[in-house]
DNA sequence: TTGAATACATACATGCATGTATGTACTCTA
DNA sequence: TAGAGTACATACATGCATGTATGTATTCAA
């Protein structure tokens, strides 16, 4: 029927399709409502194609979680990064439609016994991504400066929580407050980032970078 | 069958015992896994009679959100509300376990389009309850400084980002990283208090209260 | 006290998601 | 090029959740 394709070939293209669509399905209808006849109905396979190639929905959802994982963490490695870095390369992710399909397969992994034994531990190694030590620059300052860290945190469990706002709102937009919460993250990190600059070389940022206690509104 | 009972009285305790399994059931199994013939099991009742006193699922989770909601926010309409007592109010509720169960609804909401039909006006309804205005001291504070309002937004963010992590953990429990999270939030919501607080009664909080800039740690 | 309404209980029918089993066309390898 | 393996497609069977319809016991109201 197709042109002339290698097995290959027309096996990652299939796979690729079911993953897309998957993602979509998990975006836009949620874990429940995405089954394999709707996830084959919007990739334009047969049944017979998604069950040649996963064992199971939880075996493609694991290569759901690789491809968001991929595309989420793709330029977090800079060694460079600063707090300020770190939220910002948040921001840009975190309020893609895709991450509710995360959201989505997390709880799915708590709730579906079956599901998170063969997902679980995925879900924990993209965890470890998240944390300070993924950032080698930041984790080696934190030492010295604990508050740091815990700066780290609060801004990135506020970006799950501005996420699953986004996530619940019916349009997938994010809250009336979004806005100024960021602009608040923005003046954290970069407050706390000052902080740890200037005890690291001593006299020479604190001239040309704000204030750490500038709370400008 | 049953001791001699008033009708009403037969379908308050049928109909809480109802809410009660379907709020359990949310809890420990998800959205997806809570049929109506799991939350009968739970209650010990038919689906009968399930369907005597509810048309749908979506109407028992209409008085399962009225009942979480009277839990959560019960004490907090105290007229002289602190960003500090607003927080440690929050921090008493956002652990419980059945903070899953509006988790899960929100979510189910957004997916599932019968049931948010039903379910939304409810949960914006409830959102209200959330929002700044429902703290009529701290709103008139806000209004002075909007920065208040920002570190408001940002606190409620964040413990929606902690609750998420429970509600997503293998056995409920909070992230490593909670604790300290917990504790930045309390030292800005007393910073920023004492800011409001100085500004407004001009010269004898200052003394008393640890400056708006501490950051001890 | 008697009819009517309420509060269930039971049984049946339907729809849907999944799993399996078998058939077919294409591709690769020897 | 011929057999074998791959990549699907189709059909059937099963299980489960829901809705409905009807039966029964209890309570209420006149």
């Amino acid at each position: 029927m197709n042109v002339r394709q290698t097995h290959t070939q027309r096996s990652t293209a299939t796979k690729s399709k079911l993953v897309e669509a998957a993602t979509a399905s998990l975006v836009e209808r949620g874990y429940g409502a995405t089954t394999s006849v709707e996830i084959c109905r919007r990739a334009g396979v047969t049944r017979g194609a998604f069950n040649h190639h996963y064992a199971s929905l939880g075996d493609l959802y694991g290569d759901v979680l690789d491809d968001l994982y991929a595309r989420f963490s793709s330029g977090s490695d800079d060694p460079r990064a600063t707090l300020q870095s770190t939220l910002e390369q948040a921001l840009s992710v975190y309020a893609l439609p895709e991450f509710k399909a995360v959201l989505e397969l997390w709880l799915a992994c708590r709730n579906d016994e079956k599901l998170g034994a063969g997902l679980f531990a995925k879900v924990a190694a993209c965890a470890t991504r998240f944390e300070p030590s993924a950032y080698p620059h930041l984790a080696e300052r934190f030492e010295k400066h604990p508050a740091g860290e815990a700066v780290y945190w609060l801004i990135f469990e506020t970006i799950i929580g501005l996420a699953l706002a986004r996530a619940t709102s019916p349009m997938g937009e994010g809250p009336a407050h979004e806005a100024v919460v960021i602009e608040q993250l923005l003046t954290m990190a970069r407050d706390q980032d000052a902080v740890m600059c200037a005890k690291e070389n001593h006299n020479n940022a604190l001239s040309s970078q704000p204030g750490p206690e500038a709370n400008r509104r």
